[in-house]
DNA sequence: TGATGTGAAGCGGTTCACAGCC
DNA sequence: GGCTGTGAACCGCTTCACATCA
């Protein structure tokens, strides 16, 4: 079908089909239709099709989709076929939790390098990985070949600290700081904001449905009315 | 204009509006319009007021919202009026640095227990807060007025780990195992997957605009044809 | 025949534009 | 006059339904 822009939405939904289909590839599965990888994972068998021809032709009518071939199709498109270099900036626990966890290294992406201001963490080490003086943040970067950061420092800074890593010449940048920030145009910034999350789930607690249910009063059993 | 169901997106909104209100507020300012939040915070004014009109007429025509009756309002409708205690399944490092996370005492959130599995984890403290045997989960839920989850154990626990909760009645959850997750009806479960975000930026990475730019290798293979 | 690829319809959210009110 | 609250237009994503092709 191609067309000029893909939205977020469809990438994020190749992750997932990604997913799936390794873990039919570990069940020893060749190939699979939309709909069984639709009524199996829960998702629609449309959607499916629409998102991978935005593509290319991956399938076969009337037989479905090879899942090897089309696991290489998807890793390709995303990227995953090579090695991102992630770099963490902010040593606190937020950032050393980052670092040690494994959803990045499963998906191809290697922590090389953590960053800080604080004379006390510089020098540092969290497993193999060395907590670098943040001003030596471009040329650390351009050393270890990083392309991907992480900001993962309190929320004043952030915006400052994103200024560095694109200055340093950094095009894909996750944001853990819990403030909006603004970047130029060729430069893909992905906040999540846990505090947004977590005040959603407020919001659903204090829905009128819902004050009687669960919540803090001990005296509950739950009860609920449809 | 009250309305039936409001999007999530919508209360997410709130969560910044609130916050865009809190720094108006420190600065000492008592009134603004919508006009004047959007272009102080780069939001939409059309889309400030009907967020806000949904749960009542909190302006005044001509005028605009009074800032502290304002936040009061939306204090409210978020359910941050009154305090949320919060379980973190899991004491690894993510749920360690989550349990330390400032973000939640911000917004009235207090990590009141940890829970892991592993005998040497059981007992040990992280700052104020202790880890418990997850078999306790249920009890200790009830003693300490816990009425939120945090899921912050390897992927394949998750689903035990969520129906483990569900069973203990809380009825709002926070998921960070990057797995698919399916709950009953009403209970509120927000999913933040960092390999779908991270596989996103890598996507970005990998576009045919971007692959002579920062990035690994010059030799790009995947030229697109329009 | 059976499953893909895709135009068309449907739906939800955003933006516009203005009537209504201070 | 100025700004809110809101119906209507708009837009993009999802779902449907079917022509297409192995």
């Amino acid at each position: 079908m191609k067309v000029d822009k893909i939205s977020e939405l469809t990438t994020n939904r190749l992750s997932i089909y990604l997913r799936c289909l390794n873990e039919l590839a570990a069940e020893g599965a060749k190939s699979v239709s939309s709909d069984g990888l639709a009524n199996r994972f829960h998702l629609n068998s449309a959607q499916i099709r629409k998102d991978l021809a935005y593509f290319g032709e991956f399938g076969v009518r009337g037989v479905g989709y090879d899942i090897a071939d089309l696991r290489e199709h998807i890793t390709k498109i995303l990227g995953l076929d090579k090695e991102h270099r992630v770099g963490i900036i902010g040593a606190g626990r937020l950032g050393a939790a980052l670092a040690d966890y494994y959803g990045f290294q499963r998906t191809n992406f290697k922590v090389a390098a953590l960053f800080d201001a604080d004379k006390d963490k510089i020098g540092q080490h969290f497993g193999e990985i060395e907590v670098f003086d943040i001003k030596d943040f471009s040329e650390v970067t351009k050393k270890a070949n990083i392309d991907v950061a992480v900001i993962a420092v309190p929320a004043e800074y952030a915006q400052g600290v994103l200024e560095l890593i694109t200055d340093a010449g950094i095009k894909a940048i996750m944001n853990f700081a819990p403030t909006p920030l603004r970047v130029s145009g060729d430069v893909k910034l992905k906040t999540v904001d846990l505090t947004i999350s977590l005040e959603s789930l407020s919001y659903y607690l204090a829905l009128p449905s819902n004050v009687n249910g669960a919540g803090l009063k001990p005296n509950s059993t739950n009860r609920r009315k449809k």
